[in-house]
DNA sequence: GTGAAAGCGCTAACAA
DNA sequence: TTGTTAGCGCTTTCAC
């Protein structure tokens, strides 16, 4: 911190008070036009910047909030933290970003660091079952971003998942697949166990029993897990037909080992992912997946927590409709998609 | 801000000063180990949390570093936010973040908040020309990241991006490409322009003529852009075979177009696009690209801040060499990769 | 309309 | 080893 301006500068540069000096530079009523302009040219002149610290240690609020997020060049995550910029911005909020990783413990240690620098509120998408009893009783004005823990405690923006993966189940049996295989990620992860939900709701939906050996999981979703993953079972019991992914990394994987295996997409093998990210339409075929509007929730968990900031003191809930994306690569008889 | 406990309250319920007890959370010596306990145990049992704004406004010291990258959800900028916060984490910093959106006047706005609530440094990917001129006279420690001015007076971690573009296009020529087209971004970014040159450094090497028909740029490089700007040059001169693009979405669009007139990448068209993102190894063939480490120049980046922070006056310049990775797209004759 | 004084939570110099 | 005092930069009574 360098050292700059400060009221007692320019108090002493036009021979006043500080107390008159803040008065100006706070446009209250009480001061003669004429000294009101006299402080303002001096502030502009030694280019004078308040000092937040002091205000908010004076005020006791900081315009500040915290956003926790298991990993931002994940696409989806920066498409939120980007939409809570927005807002923030808007609302001359600043933003303070930590990475938990999935990890619990570091999670716990960036959310002790944002409430010691006196972050006026915090947006998180919860590593795990427990980070929330971690917060809570910190007793701060926070959001659960896209991770709901199944509870009716917490204001929370979230997503159908339970809905998007059986729309992308359903679609797929739909479109005649018959044997439907579910790639997901760590049996820790709150929106994996969700999907899986979803995936067996529509299984049973169509009378299709769920077989334990059709879902695979891995720790960190990657490109090559899904590699792996389908690989195996396209191996193992020759019978798949298709893959639901909890990503649409993985994914990715399928196509890779599809064409390693020499296996057509839509017709051979049907394939639908989750999140809608950029190397959905990048892949070939164009990849049927679940669109997952980052942004607006985003944007929507700031307002949310803008409101409890200022006191608003009730329950936010919001929950965004599943919505699938219908490409190539669930189309086993017609290409029903180009653009 | 909540009300907390607060240094005070400690000392009250153990009836002592509130000089012993700062004392004691700060294990300092003087102190017996008694009193230093009792405090510890106090502290705990209060659930006290150090208010940072005040040891900041005391100390003259604010553990926070503000960062400002044109946007967050672009895949690189995100692996430099990444690496920024690995090293910021470890060294107990917090980082602020702000998108410029590569506009100069919300990047200066972002900059004066930043400013006002004292942040030790900044790390900036540079909007425009003009930002540094900005930045200077705040007399802040800063290193900027990945968008270089040409000049000699600022920390910067920067990536040989004219190398990057000649290996790209020079790897072309060298597959037996003879019409090299370059899509690029807007006339004010240095990034554009610095891998304009490296086009046109590979080319009047190998004795190739450039021609203004052949360069196509747009505003904020996307896939859509790609696909409408090679589009209209393969339509107009059908003499181009190849594409060098200054960014891998630009490629995605060729590829669109390339599908759309029938034209077969790598044979009929060789591509080359820049970043090495994700969605490079997702298209079909394989995208040819240039690798861009981006975490670890956020790393480095963040090194040197610390350095300069500590007040290690000197000038930091770190440039990552360019590095081609070949991939199938700009196999002309044989596939060369397949991983 | 203006200024003096107190205090936000904390630390550092100086006394005791 | 502990306490007293002053002050970081600012705002807010309360006098004048």
């Amino acid at each position: 911190m360098i050292k700059r301006t400060k009221l007692k500068d320019i108090a002493e540069a036009l021979n006043i008070s500080v107390t008159t000096v803040s008065r100006a530079i706070n446009s209250k009523s009480d001061i003669s036009e004429e000294t009101r302009k006299a402080v303002l040219a001096m502030a502009d002149k030694l280019n004078y910047r308040p000092n937040a610290l002091a205000i908010s240690l004076r005020k006791s609020l900081f315009n500040v909030i915290g956003v926790i997020l298991p990993s931002v060049d994940h696409y989806f995550f920066s498409t939120v933290l980007k939409g809570i910029m927005n807002k923030a911005h808007q609302a001359n909020y600043l933003v303070m970003i930590g990475e938990s990783m999935n990890d619990l413990e570091k999670e716990n240690e960036i959310l002790n660091q944002f409430m010691s620098h006196c972050v006026t509120g915090i947006l998180i998408s919860p590593s795990g079952r427990d980070s929330l009893s971690q917060v809570r009783p910190k007793r701060i004005p926070f959001v659960v971003v896209d991770r709901p823990l199944e509870n009716e405690v917490d204001s929370v923006v979230k997503y159908d998942d339970l809905n998007g993966a059986f729309l992308a189940v359903d679609h797929l049996i739909n479109q005649g697949y018959k044997n439907i295989a579910c790639l997901k990620g760590n049996k820790d992860c709150i929106i994996s166990a969700t999907r899986l939900k979803g995936y067996k709701k529509a299984l049973k939906l169509h009378g299709i029993e769920s077989n334990a050996n059709m879902i695979k999981s891995c720790t960190y979703p990657s490109k090559k897990d899904g590699y792996l993953m389908s690989k195996e079972l396209l191996l193992a019991t020759n019978k798949v037909d298709a893959f639901f992914t909890i990503t649409d990394n993985l994914a990715a994987g399928v196509y890779e080992a599809a064409e390693e295996l020499k296996l057509k997409i839509p017709t051979d093998l049907g394939v639908v992912g989750y999140s809608n990210s950029q190397i959905s339409s990048s892949l070939t075929p164009k990849l049927t997946t679940i669109e997952q509007p980052g942004e607006r929730m985003g944007e929507q968990a700031f307002d949310y927590l803008q409101q409890i900031i200022i006191g608003n003191n009730r329950l936010f809930k919001k929950t965004f409709d599943a919505q699938l994306i219908i490409r190539n690569s669930s189309a086993k008889n017609l290409p029903v998609y180009s653009a």
